[in-house]
DNA sequence: TGACTTTCCGCACGGTCGTTCTATTTTTGG
DNA sequence: CCAAAAATAGAACGACCGTGCGGAAAGTCA
């Protein structure tokens, strides 16, 4: 942040903005007039970071694939490999859902769902954070099976789509009912993959 | 769909379209003007059926609502209580997101996430569907246990969230990766929440 | 400090949005 | 078949959209 021009601070700070307000509206709800509005500039002084409003959904994005692996990937490869890493992994993510930052939510759930249908670079910046992030957990499955914490027979990319979904599925439920006991639920799934993960079951 | 005003089934008719349409733009990316092209109506012609874009949103909902329950819950209403009920609701819950009427996935999906932070009649709408549904599951659980099909113990909300989640989980890994292999993984994922509501583990 | 560059604003554009009004056409029931 | 009712079309509205342009303001560096 030090040594940094200008415009490279408003761009930053406004992405910021942008990022926050576009987990309430979508990536494509997220119009320029309001997000000028909303850090206080004119929407072309804040256009002119941009240039369209394609870059600026991309842009969005890799600010959301920034603090994501700042906030989630970052500290879990500190811990030990093996099932602890997985954890962290884990347990950072369900944290993630809740910063202040992201008012309405993971940024990646909105942007799947408006996304979906929109072929363009935004899309493709999307697809590809996901693939990463699910090579990431899967990886991590296949060092806690080296390490033996896994059972040998462990299909890791079965794991990491598991756990994905419990994640997303957090995403819907914490809305729909109470997303402390949302939170718990998850948390228990969590626990009955790891639980399968580490031994074979018994039949 | 006999004996109904022209009005009734025109009404009817730009409903289809209408959800179609949602699954691809969004419930809030769908515009009045671009339905109309699609159905061959003029704006203030199909307008006037609605009386605001808000009741548009709510009939689109409960349009999805009534498919959901006529291809989904009736159809396994017929099979036999207990574990065969709750495959069938969960095999033709795979199969709902794979109509052709729904060319961008499941409504429900997309509904969740853009109506999340706009409260109104529409998000409350939803939000009862998506209870009424994790209702259900639970309640077919419920039987599965009383039937002796599932372990006395078994908690039957939590598999209804798991569930749910692999099922919305489903919905974002079908276009990330490979759509074949993603519904192997959520059938694999579906078959481990079954046979844990068996029988006990053995740890 | 002064020249130069970057950053930002004001304004305007063509277009589309949801919505309303007034006609006109079509359907309906006696 | 005719009148009442329902359904649809057309034009217009104010608001907001993304985007471009020209100049004012602020930052940068000798």
């Amino acid at each position: 942040m030090a040594g940094a021009t200008k415009g490279e601070k408003t761009r930053s700070a406004v992405l910021g903005s942008a990022l926050s307000l576009a987990t309430q509206v979508g990536l494509e709800g997220l119009t320029i007039g309001k997000l000028a509005d909303h850090v206080g500039m004119s929407k072309s002084g804040l256009f002119a970071h941009f240039s369209s409003k394609e870059n600026l959904q991309v842009a969005i994005l890799e600010e959301g694939v920034a603090r994501f692996v700042a906030l989630v990937v970052v500290p879990a490869l500190k811990k030990a490999r093996g099932e602890p890493r997985v954890r962290a992994l884990v347990d950072n993510w369900l944290l993630w859902s809740k910063q202040e930052f992201l008012p309405g939510g993971c940024i990646f759930v909105v942007a799947g769902v408006d996304l979906d249908d929109r072929p363009g670079p935004a899309r493709d910046r999307f697809v590809a954070s996901q693939k990463d992030w699910l090579a990431t957990l899967a990886n991590a499955a296949r060092i806690a099976v080296e390490e033996k914490h896994f059972r040998k027979d462990l299909d890791c990319e079965q794991l990491a789509h598991e756990l994905y979904s419990i994640a997303y599925g957090y995403h819907y439920l914490r809305r729909i009912g109470d997303p402390m006991r949302a939170e718990k639920r998850a948390r228990t799934a969590f626990e009955r993959i790891l639980t399968d993960a580490r031994d074979p079951r018994a039949s």
